[in-house]
Order: structure tokens, then C-alpha cells, then sequence
DNA sequence: GCAGTAACAAAAGTCAATATCTGTTACTTG
DNA sequence: CAAGTAACAGATATTGACTTTTGTTACTGC
């Protein structure tokens, strides 16, 4: 079966964004690009701002599944997993700037708005840290007071290297070998505490 | 000696930028403010980006002076020094933020177009940790490769607590118990690595 | 030569009338 | 009942005439 309804006015959405910036993209041009008038466009989300969260979520899961598929990945050891993970997440964002930079200025203009589609996603982020984290602590790798905190600080001190916000201040002019120095750093941190 | 006509622009722009904002403040008001035309403004500053670079060059330095005071002070430990060091810059944002989010946003404006006075602030900043790093390598307190690299990934792994467009981000709202936890695992980890 | 000014062109900003967009309601069609 | 529409009020954007501001030049007083 062909897309529903609600993909094919996201992907629209989407289209409009890309050849119009956020700011030139109203409900009114997407429903004109699908032929429809706006109100049916409401008929299936809330609001504007719900249509642009909605099209956050869908960046956000893209970004999200090569990540989960490294979590999952029980038969590599802790450490070179973690590194790997955020390494990952690192390489997605600054490809994306890279790439489109223009596109990439929109995403993080859609998603500095959608404020609880982005706490999700960090929320699901820090989850998958915390299951390497304690696969590690099963595995002797490091000991593991709390994976809570641990999660927070390895996204805390990597943020430079994956935080939409410094991602587009530094435009993928940092070597990711920095961010190699740093995440070996940190691991052998990891290890070495009491 | 009373302030030069330098000085006296100088107080009067932050004057202005205080009151009403860097979008609004203008040469003209600048001048106005100090009875005098402003094309004699144009005598002392070449330009009006001129003039906010040195509005931001004076905060830099103000924020510079702690900092240089822990770095030289070679009777404290190193890991403690850089500990110390780091910490400071990150509560001068975090209090900047927390008591003047208005000011803040205007030193965070002002500073993100000057961008050699910004370069050369980071080249200051990197130079006395990399004094710390070396101090800490004499003492045998850990081993240093590079100081230069190692210097990048400390500011790199703290930039979360203590760059400009993060700490905006958070509004202060982060706990610097996250901080000191980071600092903690860094200087472990320059302590284990080989 | 340092501190200052008036007069000017070009760039940028203001403001109010006008047009467009957002979100709702009541209604239609298969 | 899922998908769709027209018509509407209020909020938001756009436009174009009209300031204001930026930055320069040629000049004054000490």
C-alpha cells in the first residue's frame, strides 16, 4: 500500500522546507503543493508548529537507527562500542552539515522549536548509552557507580562534536581525530576510576 | 589621569548596549549620549564593528584576569590548578547568564560577529592550559604527548559548561556537580593514559 | 597633529496600508 | 466516517514611501 495521507503531507512539508527555508514555508504552500486547501491540512495535524514537530521526529528517528542498530550489538565489546555510538552520532551530523548546510540550518531551526520531540530523542539517546554503559560494567570493563550520570557527562563532554547548535558554529571544520583523542580519553577515564 | 576618549566611547557604548539592546544601539546614540557628532566617533573607532570588537575585547580580558591569576599561581597542583581553571570559566558564563540574561545575550551577540577578538580570546584561553598541562607533566602528575591537543580536548570535552551558545542554551539550568563529575573523569583519564 | 564638526551619498531601518497566513467552524462528498 | 471544502476573524507578513544611520570627505580650532 502507498504512503497515508499524513506521509505525503510531511513529505511535502519536507520539499517546501528544503526549496523555501522554514521561514517561507506556511501550511497554506504545502496544502497548495498537494493540491488541497490548507484546512485539510489541519484536519491532520494540530498546527503548524505540530507539522513541523512531526517532520523533527522523522529527521530524529533517521538519525536515531544506525545508532540503535550499534547499541544493540551485544558481541562487540563495551568500549569500542561506546566509542563507536557516539563516533556515529558525531559523523551523522557533521555529514549532514557538510552535505547541506542549508538543509541542515533548517533542521536545527525545526527542531530548536519542537522542544519535547527533542527531549524524547535525548531521552532515547541517553538510554542507549546507559545499555552500554552497563554492558561494559557486566563485562569488567569499567566499574559503574551510576549509568545515569555517566550517560549524561559522555553526552555532556562529546556535545562540542554532535550538538546541532556547535555542529553549525564550527561548519565540519574540526578533524574528527580530536574526537577520537577525546573519546579514548574519556574511556580510559572510565576505566581508571575507583 | 581621567579615561581616555577611547574609554569614555567605550562606557558610553556599553551604556547604550545595556539600555537598549546591540540591535538598537547605534554610533549615532553612542555620540549623542557623549554630546559630541558622530563622525568624531569614526575618528577614534573605524567602524561601528570596530567599536563593539573592542566592547567585547574589554569583557574577554574581564573574563580573562581569574583565570590567568589560577594559572600562574605554581604553588597549587596541577589537576587541581586545571580543575580550578576550568571551573571558573564555566561559573563566570553560568553566573553571567543566571544574573543578566539580557546582558548576556548582548555580550553573546556582540561577541559572535567579532571573530579574530573571539580567535584570539580562544588562543589566550588554550595557551594557559596548555602552562597548566606542562606544569602537571613536570610534577609527574600525568604524561603529556602534546599539550596542544591536549589542551583543544579539555576546552572541546568542557565546552558544554562554558561556551557561549551552550551555556545561553541552558540558561544555567544544569547543575555544575555535572561539571565537576566531567572534570573528574578527565584529569583520571590524563592520569591513566600511557 | 589631535579633537572636533558639517555636509553628504548610500545603506539600513521604520511605519502604516495592504495582503497573506493561521486556525476554526459549519458544511459536502464518496 | 475519512477526506475534503468554503468562508471567516485575527495574527502575521509584505510593500513602498519615508526616516535614520553608516561611513566619507573636506574643513575648523588649538
Amino acid at each position: 500500500m502507498s504512503d497515508s495521507i499524513r506521509d505525503r503531507i510531511l513529505d511535502a512539508t519536507v520539499e517546501q522546507l528544503r526549496r523555501h527555508g522554514p521561514a517561507k514555508t506556511g501550511v497554506v504552500d504545502v496544502a497548495r503543493a498537494l493540491d488541497m486547501s490548507h484546512s485539510n491540512v489541519y484536519k491532520h495535524f494540530a498546527s503548524k508548529s505540530a507539522l513541523f514537530d512531526a517532520v523533527a521526529e522523522r529527521w530524529l528517528a533517521q538519525v536515531m537507527a544506525p545508532l540503535t542498530k550499534i547499541a544493540t550489538d551485544k558481541k562487540t565489546p563495551a568500549p569500542k562500542r561506546l566509542k563507536a555510538w557516539v563516533r556515529q552520532l558525531a559523523e551523522t551530523k557533521r555529514r549532514k552539515v557538510l552535505d547541506d548546510t542549508e538543509m541542515f540550518a533548517v533542521y536545527s531551526a525545526v527542531t530548536a522549536e519542537a522542544h519535547d520531540v527533542v527531549a524524547r530523542h535525548i531521552a532515547h539517546m541517553h538510554d542507549e548509552i546507559c545499555e552500554i554503559l552497563r554492558d561494559g560494567a557486566k563485562a569488567g570493563d569499567w566499574p559503574l557507580k551510576s549509568a545515569d550520570s555517566t550517560a549524561k557527562m559522555i553526552l555532556n563532554a562529546t556535545s562540542r562534536f554532535h550538538h546541532p547548535a556547535m555542529v553549525q558554529l564550527d561548519q565540519g571544520k574540526s578533524d574528527l581525530k580530536e574526537f577520537d583523542a577525546l573519546m579514548d580519553l574519556l574511556i580510559a577515564g572510565l576505566q581508571a576510576r575507583g
